[in-house]
DNA sequence: ATCCTCACG
DNA sequence: ACGTACGTGAGGATA
């Protein structure tokens, strides 16, 4: 049946998608267990039609056909008995929803090709050939790596890998590259030998990938291979003299066969075509919203207005939908806000700045406060007033109050403060995004819109004039206040909302107030002088490499490395994009094969402070000559802060270079930057958690405790420690905080996998009580769903409900780590309330400007060194005690570089 | 927008 | 057979 392209020369692309395996990697890629309104199970197809979305996006292909089995595989059972015959029944969830994808092909109008007897592969397969043949370039989308056979100039392999719309494109030399120089017409011979688990084919026992690979490219077929099967040594030559007849069955299995009687024309596979009518109403029926405006604009902008068009105007979602008052302005606004602050009531408060961007005060900023049934839109001076009002003497709710601090109280304003942030209450602050933060760090947004979505019974009508966003936020806040307060009761957070995340709200408003003093003349003195030495580096790059790119572009590199200069790639990692990754692990092991991989790191690390800080800090400074950062409050799963806009988290200071960034971040004549750190703290909570006696008695007494690590590990006495065996005990106590197994030791310590193993069980031995806790934890995680710190902070783990193995490995990991990383930071949450108070009851004037994680860091006056350097040592130490010291470390200097 | 890389604890 | 250590944010390249 020969292909006439000719006809249509627009032609040129066509995809063709493996429905079975796509279908199988997208079931069990999906988390979350997804149902339609009427209660079918819809996982598999929205991440079937997720992938498709993406790879029409991506791919633009001008026609997509998509392949399916059909029966039992008859054609390769009867080469091969047992073919598949392992493979337990499909999950019956998975295979309710076959007729469903086909339905929703149909809508689409993409030819659903399938054949009795046969597999999609070989649908594939045949397709591949014939469409090659008449001139089409021939995309495959499948996860299954067999298919790389098919590879060839104009036959390309999209492969699915971890989720589903993650991909890599093979073609003949990456298949090559891959498989260690086995091309495409010999990945059936590879799998002769190696077999296939997945699919009961035999191979050659004892006969893994690698050694496949070696003996196909060492005789160049498994014909030749088996010819010489004389001459493989040891029990592997015994194997493969034993096994010749499997090898050869198990290569024909393997072959994709390209001979399908199918009837198809290519020429027929034109996209898009569909109705976009009846696509929106296919998949909106699903509940796919989003999907259904994403697949419809895929046709264009007709099509979307058709869509809509055939959709119900009502959306079906919710019991009802609210009716809201006309808002309330002047004397009536006035009198209703005095009735709700008097009457104790909570008031949703949101700012309406669209218009007004950046500027938040002036006339053209309208604050709205909803009370009761009121909503009052107030304006100007007024709006000012009325907030100051609210915040001290009201209950204010709202979805971020610290924006509504900073809104009374510019940064960088002239004007006198209209609130110091201290004197905000945080018994009278609601703010809605943390108490859902609390709830579940890990949801996915916490805009007020969202939280009324997930939290409130009834659905809000749509923004209007006279009602816009703020209006409807202000509402939200008001009526999510009952709510989620009656969900912290009953989850038990309420005490961590009430005693540490309120408290703390205004005491990170204030050091985002003051911000931090830069000295830009620093900045811009330390990036002329990298600029010059990096300038110079590129030029001897590339010289070095005989010709011109961007040092900058991975995929530049990468081909300058590995192509041009032919470095070597045996068993380098990849990256998504089908390259060979250039990040600095990598490099610093090729750095013995040539002079230019040197300079390139050291090209990455000047290029990096040079961009990223040096340039980047100076656009931020404010007019009063500091940075603000954002430190936010609801990002981290385990309850830590974040720091952007910029991150002040990350400013450098591991390498030396990278610590004289820290030069331009300032204090003021006449005082110092004083930063103090809490000391293990994480190793510590370990030792208390734990109950480990050993691990406790190591940090009593007070001694070097990776010293201590490494006597107990590897039996020698503390006095024989070399600096070796120390860094190897410190690498352990680290990986062990974060659930790590010996690969990830063995990775990072570059020893052997057995010996990293070894040294976790002599951990373990050593510290019998800490895999009890690292086990009891994982366990309670799974029994309760959740993992909690000291204080109660918990993170949910969904992975647990997955059935994928490495997920849920994942959430094992977290589930040991959160209660560590978790704590921290509950402690220094606590900490950093209790310094701001007693500066302030003190009389002192040395302010909080950042935290990171396990460190404070302060502006002193000189004058107030000494008292201050003690007050905020003893309180941090003095949040909890512990089975173990808590122990805190003072610097200071001149500036941030100097306080180390 | 997403990837890759890399800065921090 | 696979992938492989927890938690972040940002810049530059690429699509």
């Amino acid at each position: 049946m020969p292909e006439t392209p000719g006809a249509d020369t627009a032609t040129r692309t066509i995809a063709v998608i493996d429905g079975n395996s796509l279908m199988h990697r997208a079931f069990h890629a999906i988390r979350q267990p997804m149902n339609a309104p009427d209660g079918r199970a819809t996982g598999a197809l929205f991440g079937f039609f997720n992938m498709f979305v993406k790879m029409v996006d991506t791919f633009r292909p001008d026609g997509v056909i998509c392949a399916f089995d059909k029966g039992k595989p008859r054609v390769r059972m009867e080469m091969l008995p047992q073919y598949k015959a392992q493979r337990p029944p499909m999950d019956p969830a998975l295979r309710e929803q076959f007729p469903m994808v086909k339905e929703l092909l149909g809508a689409l109008d993409v030819p659903v090709a399938e054949l009795e007897g046969w597999e999609g592969d070989d649908i594939l397969g045949t397709l591949a050939r014939r469409g090659e043949a008449a001139g089409y370039t021939m995309l495959l989308f499948t996860g299954d790596r067999d298919m790389y056979q098919l590879t060839t100039d104009r036959v390309k392999v999209v492969s699915t890998k971890k989720g589903v719309t993650d991909v890599t494109i093979m073609d003949p030399s990456t298949v090559e590259d891959l498989y260690h120089g086995i091309t495409p017409e010999l990945v059936p011979d590879f799998y002769g030998l190696k077999g296939d688990s997945s699919d009961n084919i035999p191979g050659v026992p004892g006969i893994g990938p690698k050694k496949a690979a070696a003996l196909i490219v060492q005789y160049g077929s498994l014909d030749e291979v088996i010819a010489h099967a004389d001459e493989v040594k040891g029990k592997m030559g015994e194997n493969l003299r034993a096994h010749i007849d499997d090898a050869l069955v198990s290569r024909q299995v393997a072959t994709i066969r390209t001979d399908a009687p199918i009837e198809l024309d290519l020429s027929d596979a034109r996209f898009p075509t569909f109705d976009p009518a009846e696509v929106a109403r296919a998949f909106s029926a699903l509940g796919f919203t989003g999907m259904t405006s994403r697949l419809v604009r895929l046709a264009g902008e007709d099509a979307v207005a058709a869509a809509r068009a055939a959709l119900p105007q009502e959306p079906a979602a919710r019991a009802a939908t609210v009716e809201l008052p006309a808002p309330v302005t002047g004397a009536e606004a006035a009198r209703a806000l005095d009735e709700a602050i008097e009457g104790g009531a909570w008031v949703g408060v949101a700012i309406d700045d669209d218009r007004a961007e950046g500027a938040l005060f002036g006339l053209s900023h309208v604050l709205w406060a909803a009370a009761g049934e009121k909503i009052c839109r107030i304006e100007g001076d007024d709006a000012d007033a009325a907030l100051e009002r609210l915040f001290r003497e009201g209950l204010l709710a709202a979805g971020d109050v610290k924006a509504l601090v900073h809104a009374l109280s510019p940064a960088d304003s002239s004007e006198p403060e209209a609130l110091p942030p201290r004197e905000v209450d945080p018994a009278r602050i609601f703010d809605v995004a943390v108490a859902a933060y609390l709830l579940d760090s890990e949801r996915g947004g916490f805009a007020v819109p969202e939280l009324a979505e997930a939290y409130l019974a009834d659905a809000l009508p749509a923004p209007t004039d006279e009602l816009p966003a703020a209006a409807l936020d202000a509402v939200c806040a008001a009526r999510l206040v009952p709510v989620l307060r009656a969900r912290l009761e009953k989850d038990g957070s309420a005490g961590l909302f009430d005693d540490m995340e309120m408290p703390l709200l205004p005491v990170l408003a204030e050091m985002e107030r003051l911000g931090l003093a830069v000295d830009t003349g620093v900045l811009a003195a330390q990036s002329s002088e990298l600029g010059s030495e990096i300038d110079a580096m590129v030029e001897r790059i590339h010289a070095e490499a005989g010709e011109d790119f961007n040092i900058d572009s991975p995929q530049q590199l990468s081909h300058v490395l590995f192509d041009v200069l032919g470095l070597p790639t045996y068993g380098l990692k990849r990256t998504k994009r089908g390259f060979y990754s250039t990040n600095a692990k990598v490099l610093g092991d090729l750095a013995v094969s040539h002079p230019i991989v040197a300079e390139v790191l050291e090209y990455r690390e000047r290029a990096k402070i040079k961009s990223t800080y040096l340039d980047a800090l100076p656009a931020l400074v404010a007019g009063d000559g500091r940075i603000h950062t954002t430190l936010n409050q609801t990002v981290t799963a385990t309850g830590r802060l974040s720091s952007s806009d910029p991150n002040l988290q990350n400013i450098p200071t591991r390498s030396e270079l990278g610590h004289r960034v820290r030069q331009a971040f300032t204090v003021p004549e006449g005082s110092v930057f004083l930063a103090c750190d809490y000391s293990q703290i994480e190793l510590r909570l370990l030792a208390h958690l734990s109950g480990d006696e050993h691990l406790i008695a190591a940090f009593c007494e007070g001694a070097d405790f990776h010293a201590t690590t490494a006597a107990r590990v590897f039996g020698v006495p503390v006095e024989e420690v070399t600096p070796a065996l120390r860094s190897r005990a410190k690498a352990v106590n680290f990986g062990i905080v974060y659930g790590q197994q010996a690969f990830g030791l063995a990775t990072s310590l570059k020893i052997p996998r057995a010996e990293a193993q070894e040294m976790i069980d002599r951990y373990f031995e050593a510290y019998p009580g800490v895999r009890a806790f690292l086990d009891g934890a994982v366990r309670r995680a799974h029994e309760l769903g959740y993992a909690e710190t000291l204080f109660g902070r918990k993170r949910h783990i969904r992975e647990f409900k997955q059935k994928n193995r490495q997920l849920v490995a994942f959430g094992e990991r977290t589930a040991m780590n959160h209660p560590m990383q978790g704590t921290a930071a509950d402690i220094i949450k606590i900490a950093m309330v209790r310094v701001a108070a007693r500066l302030h009851e003190e009389g002192l004037a040395a302010k909080l400007v950042l935290q990171i994680h396990d460190e404070l860091d302060l502006e002193v006056p000189e004058a107030e060194v000494e008292a201050v350097s003690a007050l905020v040592r003893e309180t941090m130490e003095g949040v909890v005690t512990l089975r173990v010291p808590l122990l805190a470390e003072v610097s200071y200097g001149s500036n941030w570089a100097e306080a180390k």
